[in-house]
DNA sequence: GTGAAAGCGCTAACAC
DNA sequence: GTGTTAGCGCTTTCAC
């Protein structure tokens, strides 16, 4: 295991002190071309580089740390382009924690992070209560993608889920469906600020608005079932007897699930219901699977946030709220002839 | 920004010494009952945690680095389970680098890790040449998942890829197919342990020991090559005048557009043609999707090789190579009644 | 069995 | 502008 130079060996080499060195790399103020010319060669001649870990016991580590409540979720996937895109430009790197999706919370991740002292904290869709956040929030810079919360001393970066939801349903009702069922999650807490809640306010707001009152129909899938007991949820819709002619459901995560029980039951989509899922997954565009969903533009999200955390990380304190204007991508799913 | 407790805060609450907390922490020798129960005392009412940088200027950070090609590959999300169930009961942590699938080389992400002074390595399917893998084996404990190398001085976790295509492949022979294509991706260096090689050497074998060897195409696809290329390229082997009655693909990153062409160009699965992946992506199991692939058993690949790396990060040197046994599941894409 | 002291690689105040 | 110095929070000899 050979050594690695220090930044001693550099300020040897180049036969200068080390805060010099530690200057250079920093950019900070107080350094004459000559000397910044000398130390660059030096650092290049060494292959040197700073070790963060030594950095950050007295300043920054240029790392911030992301939480993803599942890699497998490909809107997530999504995300971390964004992120990433946005730190290329700067000295930031951005490191990711992860855990099952069966595992209930990101707390261990979290100071998981916090033990590496990393700089600031992008957490995505977390599955903590909002006084944790808060908390949190007091002692880590921090942008938090999904959850609407206008005040909890972080930024947030956010679709407009109640404009997404009216955007499915309006393409709906369009075309002539009235029997519009809404397949929605069980919301633990925190419920004026979660997506979920959004999406099912939105869903009842439309559909009382289009005088659609009788026709509302939520399935609310519960947050311990398993896979078996969702779809076995899902089979009930699906068979009973008023089945809907349209199902709008609050993530791809649930569609995708939908199409699957719909094959079983021997029911075509959409000529026996129609589908809209939330999210766009790339899956969705698979001819096959050609499923209705909307966009909430992932990488933007991601970029954004990874640019609000940085700025945060260099001092900003007051909140920012992003927010992207969704967008419905209409695909084979949704386009049912049999509903007008 | 409150102030988080530090060893020596634990040592004054305690009445001890920095080093007996020290010694608690790390379980080191040397220290009495009624010692470690007042630091445990101390730790826990001031609630403390060690700061893994400052641990890591001496000794150990507990965390090891892990790079992915593709965070949206589920295949990869599937060895990150079992990367953390690996770590779960012990003390380590795994953290994630991740780049877009665009950007060619691992370099940065490794760099990046061993900025951090990360304790050891867990690239999966590495994109950098076997050159550069030995020599970063010698600076840091290393585990590779993804190529088939027997002395590169660090261990290696891989699914026995022959025998994963023969598999395959006897199953399309068995049902009838002689004329079985197979589509492959350019392998750019370091041909002899890389896992695409190994799939298309299997094809070459098994095509010829079955005297099938006039029926032997192979369609390479090209790093370089863009989606629509790629595209247009199957969509080409799929309307030359002989078809082949049977596809295996490389993977399921493969497969998946070759069943989108299909759709495309009218033509059915297994009805016109049969269809074998590799990797047995979560998504193979949708109904819709319903494609036969080989299964690597991810998890424990991610498992096995997390437990390696701790091992090798604690002194073991001679290397250990995992293998696991890949296994056939038989879905609706190969059970073509057409072929025989 | 326990504690004092040195040092890991770097940054930040402060002299010069 | 540049160098000296004192830490950051921890581990690790090495006396006691």
């Amino acid at each position: 295991m050979s050594k690695r130079p220090t930044i001693q060996d550099v300020a040897d080499r180049a036969g200068v002190s080390r805060s010099a060195i530690s200057k250079v790399l920093r950019n900070a103020y107080g350094i004459s071309d000559e000397m910044r010319s000398r130390v660059e060669a030096a650092i290049a001649e060494l292959n040197y580089r700073p070790q963060f870990a030594a950095r950050g016991l007295r300043g920054r580590t240029f790392t911030f740390g992301v939480t993803l409540p599942d890699v497998r979720n490909q809107f997530f996937a999504d995300i971390m382009d964004g992120v990433w895109a946005a730190t290329k430009p700067t000295s930031y790197q951005s490191l990711l924690a992860i855990r099952p999706s069966q595992d209930l919370t990101d707390k261990n991740q979290i100071e998981t992070m916090l033990d590496r002292k990393l700089d600031g904290l992008l957490l995505v869709a977390p599955r903590i209560e909002m006084r944790q956040l808060i908390k949190l929030a007091e002692t880590v810079p921090m942008v938090v993608i999904g959850r609407h919360e206008p005040d909890g001393g972080f930024d947030t970066a956010n679709n407009d889920d109640e404009q997404g939801t009216r955007l499915a349903l309006e393409h709906l009702i369009a075309a002539g469906h009235r029997k519009i069922a809404h397949v929605t999650f069980q919301v633990l807490e925190d419920a004026a600020v979660n997506p979920v809640a959004y999406r099912l306010k939105g869903y009842l707001d439309v559909m009382r608005e289009r005088g659609l009152a009788s026709h509302i129909h939520i399935v609310e899938q519960k947050f311990s079932a398993t896979d078996e007991e969702q779809s076995r949820q899902i089979h009930h819709l699906l068979t009973a007897k008023n089945r809907p002619t349209a199902i709008f459901a609050w993530s791809d995560k649930a569609a995708i699930p939908i199409m699957s029980v719909a094959a079983d039951c021997g029911l075509r989509i959409p000529e026996d219901f129609a589908l809209i899922g939330y999210d766009n997954w790339p899956m969705c565009a698979i001819p096959q699977i050609s499923l209705t969903s909307v966009d909430q533009d992932p990488h933007r999200l991601g970029m954004r946030a990874a640019e609000l955390l940085i700025e945060r990380i260099e001092g900003r304190t007051e909140p920012v709220h992003f927010v992207t204007e969704p967008r419905l991508i209409v695909r084979q799913s949704s386009l049912s002839p049999a509903a007008s």
